[in-house]
DNA sequence: GCCATAATGATAAATTTTATCATTAACTGA
DNA sequence: TCAGTTAATGATAAAATTTATCATTATGGC
């Protein structure tokens, strides 16, 4: 079965939750670690670190910590890195786990979704090519239901 | 069925073929552009812009040529993005078509395959999400058979 | 609240990518 | 085969992105 993800809205408990991966981590919980989490969660078509740079200037945050900050981010599985029709590099917030992405090819959105079954398919990819498998990425392009609309 | 890609060895035909493609596209056939689509084809892993830039150096092809030219045999078709575990934009050789990659995380060879059957799962993706479904993007990873012996 | 030290900002440097333009060389047609 | 047209290239510079360094700041543990 498909479990699609909806991110949650600020809360205490979120925040308690991130305190904890956090802490879990060695690493400290800080007003400019925060703004970057809650910049990503709250664009469901993720942004470059560029972009997310840009952003967070004003709220005093520089590049250097943005980019710091986006790989620690991803290494905590929180950020994860998704690659658009031209290529570009960009994160979006993520849970922990197996997710892919289906991206809207006109406004960016991103939906998670797990439940892939691609065990056939790596079945025989490990007779044919004698690789062992360990993993797969995936992501599904496509117009979202508003963008449909628009665009005829 | 899934069918593997061999890349065919240079010949008269090869050249014959990509005559054909660039022409076809209003392109010519430089002397740059074959050692570009050389260097790529004998790489099974790929290679990054700058990689490709130094090791074409030595040629007499300039870097802003291995930009423009990579940009033309990716419209062409030639050369298929890649994006290794550490999230690195590749590029390699490729044949027309609609067709994935099997990277070995160790050694970095890539093995082209196509055959994927990802069409329930889109179906239950349009029906749950509103999408219109137009394209997907998968990649495999995992040990080859000979890094696999290798590293036990 | 104090302390040890991880994290930050500022700055600079390195690297990657794009733009510009005079020169070169690939295709066209005779 | 050869000249003419013009796409493509190299050189150069500029812009943009990414990494490194280090004094200062602020977090988490006690």
């Amino acid at each position: 079965m498909i479990k699609f993800i909806i991110m949650a809205k600020r809360s205490k408990q979120e925040e308690a939750e991130l305190r904890h991966v956090f802490g879990k981590a060695g690493a400290r919980f800080t007003r400019q670690r925060e703004a970057v989490w809650q910049l990503f969660k709250g664009k469901a078509r993720g942004l470059t670190i560029p972009e997310a740079a840009k952003a967070l200037k004003r709220k005093g945050v520089g590049p250097a910590t943005v980019y710091r900050t986006a790989a620690l981010l991803e290494g905590l599985g929180l950020l994860r890195r998704v690659h658009d029709a031209g290529g570009e590099r960009r994160f979006v917030a993520s849970r922990p786990g197996h997710y892919h992405a289906l991206v809207c090819r006109s406004c960016g959105q991103v939906v998670d979704f797990e439940g892939c079954d691609l065990s056939l398919l790596e079945r025989v990819l490990t007779t044919e090519t004698g690789f062992r498998i360990e993993g797969h990425h995936l992501e599904v392009f496509g117009l979202c239901a508003s963008c449909k609309a628009v665009n005829k």
